[in-house]
RNA sequence: GGCGCUAUAGCCAAGUGGUAAGGCACAGGUCUGCAACACCUAGAUCUCCAGUUCAAAUCUGGAUGGCGCCUCCA
């Protein structure tokens, strides 16, 4: 399999350091408020990349961590503390308000199809295991205090911009002039590991420790939770563009300065999604959640086939106009695989030459540095290949939709309706047909429009006629 | 101010050296009393300029537009 690293900037081949199991860690939500559109694409592709891992034999351990803990707004103790904001503008504590969010959070990506990762860890679990980490670094000599706070001093590691490429004497000189600077640095870089100092009376989550009551810096939750959970090293790290050149490169950081090895193979980021307005932020206050979709009358997998139908790595600007493409797309795709379904024989199990060169096809994209949208032509190619017969079919579609998960099979109950109205929908047809064979058109057409009023839209195939409930 | 990504038909979007996948919408057709459904068919020389090459959407240089990061954010 080839995968886009991006501590080489390159594509390369997947092997796992331990052939055995693919470790796999991947940042997850801070649980404040819903998730945006935009935050849900990379965990649909982090999915995809999960799946076409265990699709091509490997046996993956997952870890996700939910961030429970409060974010500042900066390393320079400014702004509010987010799970403080989220508490206060909706009159819970900031535990409520975390238990909340993180079942919000689990509510969509089981609506997305969205497999939950094997260990799903919460950052305030972990606070011991944080004080450790420090007082490790401590000892090692990376850490200094000033005003109160523990600080990682960036000076002292090697290479400390590998991650993101970037020259952190032009990092010095120019900076933007929006962003508040944290005058006890010794470094602009440097970043903390433990807050003692807040400006807020009424934290809430808040520790003893070794420096004082206090807690955690934000970048170290990652790197302890795969520390326990996975080990020393690991295979990918996953997480969204924009933490290339703090988050990510904080962690490497602090990591690899704490065990003295590499710690990740290779790491995998998710472009994003863009709004009219440039990039989806949770901190801009306005933002696209999942519900709202539904608010609208859209199928949640219709935003999955929407993001599979374009590469991870590249953005992607959302329009509900596109979106609604993408559903109608979708709706037809499922349509088409169920008209093959009703008269498939699933008992047989050889697969053909013909089939099979399908499945490599298949295959072959998602190796291909998860091509998902070529994956997906694959199956529209597959549905008009003569040469494959529909069981052949029917198998097949079973088998990627282990990976795509749009429940390409599962026939939604759209018409599911009230045994009387069901009976009354019958009564209506045969009436329609006999004018029909009457020609009375005028009554034919009347009651097809008073079906369609209630919401029973009439189709005439060539097997008979067929009925839908709409909206 | 610095770093980086990107530009393909009305829309979404693959393709990264050999003469443009796929989907949606639209149009034409088959079917049908009509409509819808389904099926078939048609449709772009790849932002612009210059260069490398027998050959470029695909490589190089430049221009222009869009976007991201350097602040918490996927």
């Amino acid at each position: 399999m080839k995968l886009y690293n991006t501590l080489s900037k390159s594509i390369e081949d997947f092997k796992p350091i331990d052939e055995n199991l693919v470790k796999m860690y991947t940042c997850g939500p801070t649980v404040y408020n819903y998730a945006h559109l935009g935050n849900l694409r990379t965990y649909i592709h982090e999915d995809i990349l999960e799946k076409t891992l265990r699709y091509l034999g490997y046996n993956v351990k997952r870890v996700m961590n939910i961030t429970d803990v409060g974010h500042l707004e900066s390393d320079a103790d400014e702004g509010e503390d987010k799970m403080l904001k989220g508490a206060k503008r909706e009159n819970k504590t900031v535990w409520e308000i975390a238990q909340h969010y993180t079942d919000a959070f689990f509510r969509d990506i089981e609506k997305l199809n969205i497999k939950k990762a094997d260990i799903v860890a919460k950052a305030t679990d972990y606070i011991n295991e944080y004080i450790e980490f420090i007082k490790g670094l401590e000892e090692k000599g990376y850490t200094y205090m000033a005003n109160g706070n523990v600080y990682f001093d960036i000076t002292k590691v090697e290479d400390y911009t590998k991650l993101s490429g970037m020259d952190l004497e032009q990092l010095k000189t120019a900076s933007r002039e929006e962003v508040s600077i944290d005058v006890h640095k010794k470094n602009p870089q440097d970043f903390v590991l433990w807050f003692t100092k807040s400006k807020f009376e009424n934290q809430a989550m808040k520790w003893d420790s070794p420096w004082g009551v206090g807690y955690p810096g934000w970048h170290i939750e990652c790197s302890v939770i795969s520390l326990k959970n996975l080990g020393e090293q690991m295979d990918i790290h996953c997480g969204g563009v924009d933490h290339i050149p703090v988050h990510h490169t904080n962690e490497i950081a602090q990591t690899e300065s704490y065990t003295g090895k590499p710690w990740v193979k290779y790491w995998w980021h998710s472009e994003f999604l863009i709004d009219q307005d440039g990039k989806m932020s949770k901190s801009k206050g306005e933002f696209l959640t999942l519900s709202l979709l539904e608010k609208k009358g859209f199928n949640p997998l219709s935003y999955r086939y929407y993001a599979l139908n374009s590469h991870y790595r590249k953005q992607l600007a959302f329009s509900f106009d596109s979106l609604a493409s993408a559903e109608n797309a979708y709706m037809k795709l499922k349509s088409r695989i169920r008209s093959i379904n009703d008269n498939a024989d699933i008992s047989e199990m050889e697969l053909s030459k013909e089939a099979i060169k399908y499945k490599e096809e298949f295959k072959n994209c998602l190796e291909d540095d998860l091509n998902t949208a070529n994956a997906i032509t694959v199956l529209f190619n597959l549905l008009k290949a003569d040469e494959v017969t529909n069981s052949e079919k029917i198998k097949l579609i079973e088998d990627f939709d282990k990976l795509l998960s749009l429940d390409l099979l599962k026939d939604e109950e759209v018409n599911e309706v009230h045994d009387e109205m069901a009976e009354y929908i019958e009564e209506m047809i045969q009436n329609r047909q006999e004018a029909k064979k009457n020609k009375n058109y005028q009554l034919a057409d009347a009651i097809r429009a008073e079906l369609l009023e209630k919401g029973i839209m009439l189709e005439d195939t060539r097997q008979g006629v067929n009925w839908k409930k709409i909206n």
